[in-house]
This record gives C-alpha cells, sequence and structure tokens, in this order.
DNA sequence: TATGAATGAGGGTTCATTCAT
DNA sequence: CATGAATGAACCCTCATTCAT
C-alpha cells in the first residue's frame, strides 16, 4: 500500500511549496518556521520530522530547483544536434532565460541564491542521485573543444555570473532594459568572450 | 573647542564602524543592535541617538562607502589623461578592484547590497551634497563619446554587473581563479563589451 | 479524558487571576506582561497563546467579572417577589454593594473600570454567550414600569454613576463614613431619584 | 529686574501648560516626560529643576486647577446674596458645571483625577498659600446651616460625587444625555439629597 | 508519525534620570 | 540656571525548539 508513503511525501512536499513561496517572497530571514507550517497546513512539530531548521529546507530547494532548471535546459539541448560551442552555450543560456522569465518566482529563488561556490560544487562534488549531474554533462561538452579553450574554468564562471547578474533586474524589473532588448547585447557579449578564451 | 561636537562625532563612527564590521561578518538580518552597541563600546539607548533603526545605519553605510570608492577612482582617474573610452573605464575598473583587493571587507559589503537600483538612483536622483557626485561624473565621461556608443546605460549596466559578479568570489576565494589571473580575461572582455556597443 | 484541555484552562486562568490581582493593586499601566507571567508561574511567551495584549485580558476580565457580579444579584432577586421598581433597584444595589463589600479588591477592579459606556454597550449591544445578558434582564426590568417613568435611561445612569462613585471610598476607606453608615443615605437617595423620575 | 524671575517662571509655566495638555489629551501614564519637556520647548534636564517627576508636575496641576476653579465659583457666588443652602449648593454647582462645558480639557482632568481623598485634604488639611483656602470656605457656608443639616460631610460627599460622575459623560460624549438635558434632573436630585439630610 | 502547547532567550525600542558642559 | 548626550533597565513581542500526548 502506498498511502503512507504519500501521505508523508504529501506532507514534505507541502512544506518545501510553502518554503517556496515563502522565502521568494519575504526571504528566508524574514520567513519563520511557523508561517511555513502554517502555509503547508501542517503541525509546527511536523517541520521537524523533515528538515533539521530553516536552513536545511533552504539547501534543498535550492538543489532541487537548479537541478530542475538546468535539467530541462539539457535534455532540450540534446534534442537540437548543435556543433559549435558557441551555439551549444547560447542555446543553453537561451532556454534559462526563457524559463525564468516565464517563472519569475523562480528567477528571484534561483538569481539570489545560485552562487558560483554552489554550481561549483555541483560540478565537483559526488553526483547525488536526487539531482541532475552537472559534473558529467558539462565534462562532455568541453572536452570536445577542451583543446581551444584557455581557462575554460573561468571562461564558464564569467559567462554564468554575467548572465545572472544582467538578467535578474531586466526580467523582474526591466531595468535597465527589457530582457528582449538586453538579449542581442548579452548574446553578442557571450560569444565574444568564448571567442577571446580560443586559443 | 569642539569637545561635545568630537564626543559625538566619535561615538556616530564607533557605531558605524561596528556595524560595518558586523554586516560585514554576518549579515543585516544577523546582526541585532545589540551586537552593534556591544561592539561600539556604546549603550544600547545610544544608537537611537544616531539612527533610526538597523536599516537606516544599513543604507548611510552603503552611501558612504561606495561613494567614497567610487570617489577615489575618479579622482585618480583625472590625474591621468585617458583618450579613450576603453581606457578610461578599464581605469576605472583597475582601480576599484584593486582597492577592493586591499580591501575584502569593503568588497564582501559593496558587492552584496551595491545593486544597480542603487547606483541608477545614485546616477538619476538628487545629488547629495554628503556623497560622490555620480550623475555629473558619468554624464561627463559618456557625453564625450555619447554619439558613438548604442545603447550607452545597457553598457555600464552590463559591465557594472559583469566586474561585481566576477570579482567577489575571485577576491574572496580566489575561486575559479585569483583575481590576478582573472584581470586579463575579464579586461579583454570589457573592452569587447564597449566595442559591441559602438556603431 | 480531558487532560490537555484541563491544563489550559488551568494555564488561562493562572494567567486571568494573576492580572486580576495585580491590576487592582497597581493598575494596568503600571502593570507589565512579565509581571503577570511571573505571578501566574508560566512563561511569559504563553501569554501570547491565550491573549493577545495587556488590553485584551483587561477587557475579558471587565466582561468576565461584571457579567458575574449582575449576573448573581439578578438571580437573587428573582427569587425574592418584589413588586415595585424602587424595591427592585433597591434590592439590585443593595446585594451588589454587598458582595463588593466582601471582596474589595473586586470592588477595586469594578469600579475603577466599569464605566457608562461600558454598561451602555453591554445593555445594548449584541448578547454574549459568554456573559451576563444584561439587556434581556433590563428591558424586561424597566418594561413593566415604562409608562410611568420619564427618561429611565437617565434615571439609570445617574443611579449607576451614584452607587458606584459613593461607595468607592466608603467601601474601601470607610471616607466620609463606612457603607453602613452610608447605606441608610444612599438608599434614601436613590429613591428620591426614582421618584423624581416618575411622570 | 525682573527679566531672570520671568524666564524662570516662563519656563516653568510652559512645563505646566505642556504637562496639561498631554495629559488631558493622552492620560498620564503615555505621556513621557520627552512628551513634556518637547512640547514646552525646553531641554529635558530642565524639568528637573522644577519639578521632582512626572507625578509631581501632575499632583501641583490638580492642585492648581482645581483651585482656580472653586475659586472662581466662590467669588462668583457670594457677589449674589443667595440664603438657603439649597440656593448656594445648586449656584455653586451650576457655575462649575458651566464652566467645565466651556472647557472639556479642564473637565477631562479634573474630573478623572479630583477624588474625594483630595477633596478632603484640601478641606481639612493645612491651608497652601498657593492654593484657595477650601476649609476657610465651606466651614462658614455649612456653619449657618449645621443645626440644621445632618451629616454635613456625608451629604457633601454624596453630591460632590454625584455631580463629577454624571457629568462627565454627559458633558463629553452626550451620553446618556446632554448636559442641558440631564441638568434639570440632577438639580431636582441634589435638592432631595440636600432634603434628606434636613433634620 | 503527527500534533500544538509550552518555553524562555533574544529581538527592537522607549524613557526616566544623570551629569559634563 | 540650562542644556541635551548618554545611559541601561525595562518594556512588549516573536520565534526556534522541545516534548507530552
Amino acid at each position: 500500500m502506498h498511502k503512507l508513503y504519500d501521505k508523508k511525501q504529501h506532507k514534505k512536499n507541502s512544506l518545501l511549496n510553502a518554503a517556496f513561496d515563502l522565502f521568494t517572497a519575504k526571504g528566508i530571514e524574514k520567513t519563520s518556521i511557523s508561517d511555513i507550517t502554517l502555509n503547508a497546513k501542517v503541525a509546527k512539530g511536523t517541520f521537524y520530522l523533515y528538515f533539521k531548521s530553516k536552513y536545511d529546507i533552504y539547501y534543498k530547494l535550492i538543489s532541487h530547483k537548479s537541478s530542475e532548471l538546468f535539467g530541462k535546459a539539457t535534455q532540450a539541448m540534446e534534442k537540437e544536434h548543435l556543433r559549435s560551442l558557441n551555439e551549444k552555450i547560447i542555446f543553453l543560456v537561451d532556454h534559462i532565460i526563457n524559463e525564468l522569465a516565464r517563472n519569475p518566482k523562480l528567477l528571484k529563488f534561483i538569481s539570489k541564491n545560485l552562487s558560483w561556490a554552489f554550481f561549483k560544487e555541483a560540478v565537483t562534488g559526488t553526483p547525488d542521485s536526487d539531482n541532475f549531474d552537472f559534473q558529467g554533462f558539462y565534462l562532455t561538452m568541453l572536452k570536445e573543444d577542451a583543446a581551444t579553450i584557455e581557462e575554460p574554468e573561468i571562461m564558464l564562471y564569467t559567462i554564468v555570473e554575467l548572465v545572472n547578474a544582467t538578467c535578474h533586474n531586466a526580467i523582474l524589473y526591466g531595468e535597465p532594459a527589457t530582457i528582449d532588448t538586453l538579449k542581442p547585447f548579452l548574446y553578442r557579449d557571450i560569444n565574444s568572450i568564448i571567442d577571446n578564451h580560443k586559443v
């Protein structure tokens, strides 16, 4: 019988969803565990059956949400048959930006929290069964062009930070321009960055 | 004699310094006013003689510190006689990066808090007697080249966000490379970005 | 078994009793919530599980205590079979005065706080399940004599205020005379007031 | 030279006036000494040059204000040539009620605070040079009729409390009737009370 | 598992009072 | 006399965490 299991999962998911909504709406510091359990319609004590603390649920959320986002982009890319590294990266970036533009709450959450530290850990750390295998993916992608790219990690880092930083305001507030206005410039800049790293 | 005035200034500065240290070390949310007054060696009530709340002292700090940082960079630049826009911007960026590399606490504080929203407001808002006149400066700098730059605001925005985002980890953690390793790539990328905006 | 319910009721009553004692002893303004929880032998936070603020517990106390006092007097009166309005009112007043003389703490609390505004609201407001139904009672009592009384509300008001004001010092301090010395004069005066309102 | 003296008195009066305004507007407990000095446009420390505490200025105000009120009523009465005790008392009461109706702030202040305890002390205590001589006056007034009045103090007490209690709501809120509607009933009741005390 | 009553440390803030100027 | 900066105790209230049910 799966009923008990489902019920358990249901409580946990209620908590995760409630936490996500509240973290994006008020930030982690202004969100209390009472808030979360109240929104999840679950007793206060129940929280501690699934998570150790506010920060525990927080990191699990980042992991889960970013894994989902990158996974989808990767799957979409694999369907296309892109040859050059430039094309691949631009495709991934574009796919992610579009996803985030459609889901600003996710953007708000990811953008503030998806630090390079996290990214790095995901790429180099032990692959996690729950989450997307960044490591495997990026190694494959870059290997093909590894020979021609000087300091590939710096390149990736620069692009990730640039995209993250510029898109945040553009999508959420249209500042200093809408994301559609920004995109051509941004993609031109990304291409320049990749080219700057070619030996 | 200005004994009283000096004493007051001293208390205010103690509070500002304590707040700065704590904000960079623990973040604003985890810093309590008790923490601040304790570190400033001042009674709790004294805090409220100078600031309305934690957020009041916070905004005053951002304003003050960023004003100082940009002001110094600007003064240094004016001593050099640089002709091209590329040279000017690279000079400013380099000056600021060097300053921040020497003062990681300042970097930590500025980087997390100096949003584009703030920058924009400083550039377009009413000039403040206390703080550096961003507006006057950037208008002058860009005016000379305005005709040849497409969407100068997007260009500036992109550069500011790129520098801010990439330097943060590089300086503080040497990730994914030290700032000195990063610099040549970064400056090449900035030059590309500027060039991409030239008509 | 109702163990949990009983425990909760016990805590709530501890708080109500402690608050009552302190309000009569020091007044509401000089009573802190710390005082109340300390006297109730309950943690500070517990207070907020039952009451929203100091004023919340205060109004609930007034409501409760006055309801009890008037309810008892009414019940006693109904056992007697008094015919005239004068007799009824004197009986009620006497019963209440005796009760308050036996319980000076209650007098102290009620007398300071049972304003006409409150009385009026109790008489005209929506009947509350928890508290005594003033409305039903006084309407019944006065209806029988309504035809013969000019301005019954003014009459009632005058009597309530007179009794309240004169008994306070008499009972608590024997000033300017003990309540027993005062009574015959007071009841003669009340009879005169009622008669003055007869058409 | 009177300048220094005037200035001193000026500060003291500013404080008294500010305190009076604030006490009537917010009550003594919700009024802080900062409030008072701020409204009086005087430095905080100056308060302590003239008064020992919030309660000190409070009692001085009651003394002063009630003295003024009763003094005026007495002076007015002496101009009339009233013979009976009933006429005298009704005249005094009417004069005071009219004064208070014209000055609701004074009513608010006096009514809440002019307890019988205070009245008693004023009547029996040592005459104060600053304030009206209640003692001398009431002894004279009652002496003439002393022989014919049983328990004159109880009578006075009853009237004072009745007037105080009934007029407060009537003047300030028109509840349960305006003061003008109430007056005929009240004066009839007062006459009854006096008559009830005649041997 | 699931609950929610209970806790008490710690948060921000106010304010009577003092004292060097 | 007059000032107002400085103090720190005490205020109300929130909340993460525990635990008996």
